[in-house]
DNA sequence: GTAGGGTTAG
């Protein structure tokens, strides 16, 4: 005889066979309630049938299914199942459409589909959830606009999905309506629906309504929680998401993995080292294991709150790495102005028997933009293309126009510009008008203001340092035509704020504030700096704001860590790690 | 017996 069903014991050598649907649901009763069972059907068992008479049973076609790896394997089983009649079957049938969506074979799904004489709640959420986790979200949406044209019920299974959807899209008008449908279904009181609702209002920026959805949910589990950790850290509120993170301590949620990566992930974005700390010294308290994702969002963490140490230490304890790992180590290196050590990681990550992505090339040209490195960078952008196969994108020019700006070689960046076959966006000319700033060329700059200016771009940021060219020559009449136009597009410039960490207290300050109750004592310190420098012999360049700091330092021999909108600078005796690169 | 959520690098 030939068993069709086997259970095994995961924690001893317990095993059992049975060799009927009947006498395996009585093997498994009989089984020691401390075993822990399970089940294993024997893969390719409904061939098997004919010899089985009395065993024809929907369950072990779908258990044949489910050991199916790919869309071959299930197209076998499918014939089977069609000869046997077993279509009939709904969860027979549910599991096919199951399985086909989930190796992306969304043709044959919506053929079985296509086919089904009856349909129940699963088919249709199978079919939404399939095209929504292949990426196809129009029919994801095409799907679940039948479902409501036919007047079928909403379900909680089905709402998750198209909710994703919106989210990926970022359609916030389509999710508004989705919340008004689901709240009069009254599906609202769901956790997964709920928790759904929380996750698009945040991913299409609005956390406001988000916050209020999470506040109403009658039970708030850790996914809620981390979805909302998550969405501030996106929306840029990343300060809230540390509040979160402690609130839902305080009310006995435990944190999981995913939870503290996420929670990384923000403090990753609010900068904050004793935060950061924080945040590291939970995982190791909990003894959590740094896996490939937590360590790889904790190495991040440190780099983007200054300590790339910190962050070499986690990378080299790290059992498994991949190419996250290596880029944002590559990464970290990068935004501290240590190209060469980004560099002599690639040659460790190839011998690991990992291979770059487009994103490790966007980490290694960044490194060597910001590290001054020409000749390196230009390799490297060569060698992407020949050795990798992997074509440039608009990221990786602007990298270079960066490199080759800073460096003050505008014919160079200017012939890759002219090259390039993908489309320029606004980053890669605010990329050339940031080094014509440096470097003073008013022809060029003129040229890129004008491109970026026809993009109609709604970041301000390169409004004013188009301004700011203009005004350094005394083009008033330019810089109030640039003013008016950022007007016109109802844009605002952002204040520039700073945040200074002091014993693990963040003051935030802005260009001439008072609001700190010490600011005469702060002022009068700057005051006596200011006559230490001057006695010093250095005239300050009031366009390149740090270089004050640089001298500043100089005179109080203390190591300064500054960060600045992109990266950051160690100053120390003297000197910046970025050598004036910046 | 068939369908479900949150996570890392630019």
């Amino acid at each position: 005889m030939f068993p069709i069903i086997k259970f095994r014991c995961s924690n001893c050598s317990l095993r059992k066979y049975a060799f009927s649907f009947s006498s395996a649901v009585a093997a498994l009763d009989s089984t020691p309630h401390q075993h822990q069972q399970q089940r294993i059907f024997v893969p390719g068992v409904s061939d098997q049938i004919d010899r089985f008479p009395g065993s024809l049973d929907p369950r072990l076609f779908v258990s044949d299914l489910k050991h199916c790896r790919n869309v071959s394997q299930i197209e076998q089983i499918h014939g089977r199942v069609a000869v046997f009649g077993m279509l009939q079957s709904l969860p027979v049938a549910n599991k096919l459409l199951y399985m086909y969506a989930r190796y992306k074979a969304l043709d044959e799904a919506f053929a079985v589909f296509g086919a089904m004489g009856e349909r129940d709640a699963v088919s249709w959420s199978v079919m939404v959830g399939g095209f929504a986790k292949a990426g196809d979200y129009d029919n994801c949406f095409r799907v679940f606009k039948v479902i409501v044209r036919l007047g079928l019920p909403l379900n909680s299974y089905t709402l998750p999905f198209v909710l994703r959807a919106t989210r990926i899209t970022s359609n916030l008008q389509m999710g508004r309506a989705l919340h008004v449908l689901v709240c009069k279904s009254g599906l609202d009181s769901d956790r997964f629906v709920s928790a759904a609702i929380v996750d698009m209002y945040a991913k299409c920026g609005d956390a406001e309504d988000a916050r209020k959805v999470f506040d109403g949910m009658p039970h708030r589990d850790l996914v809620s929680w981390t979805v909302m950790i998550d969405g501030y850290a996106d929306c840029g509120a990343a300060h809230e998401s540390m509040l979160l993170f402690d609130r839902m301590k305080e009310e006995g949620v435990v944190p999981d993995k995913v939870t503290l990566v996420t929670t990384a992930y923000a403090c990753a974005k609010l900068g904050a080292m004793h935060k950061a700390e924080y945040v590291h010294g939970y995982v190791l308290e909990r003894k959590f294991s740094l896996d490939v994702v937590l360590g790889t969002a904790i190495i991040d963490m440190y780099a983007k709150c200054g300590s790339v140490r910190s962050a070499r230490q986690i990378f080299d304890t790290m059992e498994e790495k991949n190419v996250v790992t290596w880029s944002a180590m590559m990464s970290a290196y990068g935004i501290h102005g240590h190209g060469r050590k980004a560099l002599e990681l690639f040659p460790l990550m190839l011998q690991s028997g990992i291979l770059p992505n487009r994103i490790t090339f966007v980490s290694v040209l960044y490194a060597c933009s910001h590290a001054g490195l020409v000749t390196e960078g230009k390799r490297w952008f060569n060698s992407m293309r020949e050795d990798y196969s992997i074509q440039p994108d608009v990221k990786h020019y602007t990298c270079m126009v960066d490199l080759l700006g800073r460096a003050g070689r505008f014919g160079e960046a200017l012939e890759l510009m002219d090259t390039m076959a993908v489309e320029k966006d606004e980053g890669l000319w605010g990329a050339l008008l940031g080094a014509c700033r440096i470097h003073g060329n008013i022809a060029l700059a003129e040229k890129a203001a004008e491109c970026l200016l026809e993009l109609q771009s709604s970041n301000p940021g390169y409004y004013v340092l188009l301004s700011n060219i203009y005004a350094k020559e005394g083009r008033w009449g330019d810089v109030a035509r640039v003013r008016d136009l950022m007007t016109s597009r109802r844009l605002k410039k952002i204040p520039g704020w700073t945040w200074i960490e002091v014993n693990n207290r963040i003051y935030r300050f802005g260009v001439g504030d008072r609001i700190h109750p010490r600011s005469e004592d702060i002022y009068e310190k700057l005051r006596s700096l200011s006559v230490k420098l001057e006695l010093g012999g250095y005239v300050p360049d009031t366009n390149f704001v740090l270089h004050d700091v640089d001298e500043e330092h100089k005179i109080e021999e203390r190591e300064v860590i500054v960060r600045d909108a992109n990266r950051f600078h160690h100053f120390k005796e003297g000197c910046c790690s970025c050598g004036d690169y910046w």
